[in-house]
DNA sequence: CGCCAATCGGTACGTTTGTACCACTTTGGT
DNA sequence: ACCAAAGTGGTACAAACGTACCGATTGGCG
């Protein structure tokens, strides 16, 4: 985080946060209008840059959809992390693992639900370019790791098979719930769900 | 009476089959290159037929859209619907709900590969696109109410909620796969998951 | 200070896009 | 056979696109 201010070798150079507000821009844009309306121009309008910056640090618009999944990525990866260094054994495991993977959807607000969008999207996207399934599956190894975890401590058998069930059911869930456009606690269903696997032999 | 009282009962007008040509040009563009190249002349490229031709039946790129989304669900709602009228009672409940939603793997091919990802990305279009929430919701209501059948079948106690996951389960295994690259049989995980939830109170 | 490279921002260019238009052919009811 | 409607396909055009270019500006280092 803190930048040396003498050595100009800092892997963050000057215009760093330009940078980002691009790819912040990006992310917008892909939850709120669609992959396909991501253009130099308006994501320059969006991060309120000019034209020329989107040219300047991406060098083309591949490169810039791929730096976005990339940041969605680690930004969720960093969210993660908090769970996985949580070795408090009065919690109830079980609990911790629905909320690692259901806790986008806690903060209320448009917003969320567009990154959410965003990320799916930006993760879909990674079933064509090749490019892009090395973050893919360094994102799902994050919650896969995280929830491994936590599901042996709950007493689970089978530990990595339950966890990418988990997993796999909350991605499920939260898609059906964007693309119908309903609004239910979707905690009780993967509880149901959690607690089935980790009593299964 | 009039000379308006010409028979129109015909079910299909006489350009259907290019109106379809075009519709399965889409959903090929979509699974092979994204939903951004969906052009009026790639489309009609792909399709063989003149440029005109998309503007003719389609009076927009939104409507080619969405008739797509339709006529992959209603594609897949047609292939599942063979599942839902299967009353042999010495088959296996659980094999037949995996069989169900695991369908679409089985034939090998990239097309098919690129197929489950044109119905992604385009179900995740109804996430933006109201207009398509009520094909992603019979989309997904046809699922469970096939699932809903095997799995009460199958001895489940809470059948409708155990569709639910098992259908969630089952995209979120599949879109992992798509998006990592990897390929492993996802029937024996569906079916640790099935077996649990049928098993649980 | 004065320098130099990184950064910035305005503009230009050739291409592709969505969509409109219109002349032509085919179809089916009378 | 006739004719309106439906279908067909070539072409046109303004807008938006990705990207290149280049002079102006900036800030750390000698």
């Amino acid at each position: 985080m803190s930048a040396a201010t003498t050595h100009r070798d800092s892997p963050r150079p000057r215009g760093a946060a330009r940078r980002d507000a691009l790819l912040e821009a990006v992310l917008k844009i892909v939850g709120e209008v669609g992959a396909d309306a991501v253009t130099h121009r308006r994501v320059a309008e969006v991060a309120d840059l000019p034209l020329a910056s989107t040219t300047y640090y991406f060098e083309s618009k591949e490169h810039l959809l791929t730096a976005a999944l990339e940041l969605a990525a680690e930004r969720d990866i960093a969210r993660l992390s908090e769970f996985a260094v949580h070795p408090v054994a009065g919690d109830d495991p079980i609990g911790l693992a629905i909320a690692a993977v259901l806790d986008p959807t806690d903060e209320t607000g448009p917003s969320q639900r567009g990154s959410m969008i965003a990320n799916y999207a930006l993760l879909l996207e990674a079933a064509r370019r090749p490019a892009l399934q090395a973050v893919a599956r360094r994102w799902s190894e994050a919650y896969l790791d995280v929830l491994g975890r936590l599901l042996t401590a709950a007493g689970s058998a089978e530990p990595a098979a339950d966890a990418e069930l988990l997993m796999a059911a909350a991605d499920g869930l939260l898609i059906e719930q964007l693309t119908a456009g309903t609004r239910v606690d979707l905690a009780p269903r993967l509880r149901r769900l959690a607690t089935a696997l980790v009593v299964t032999p």
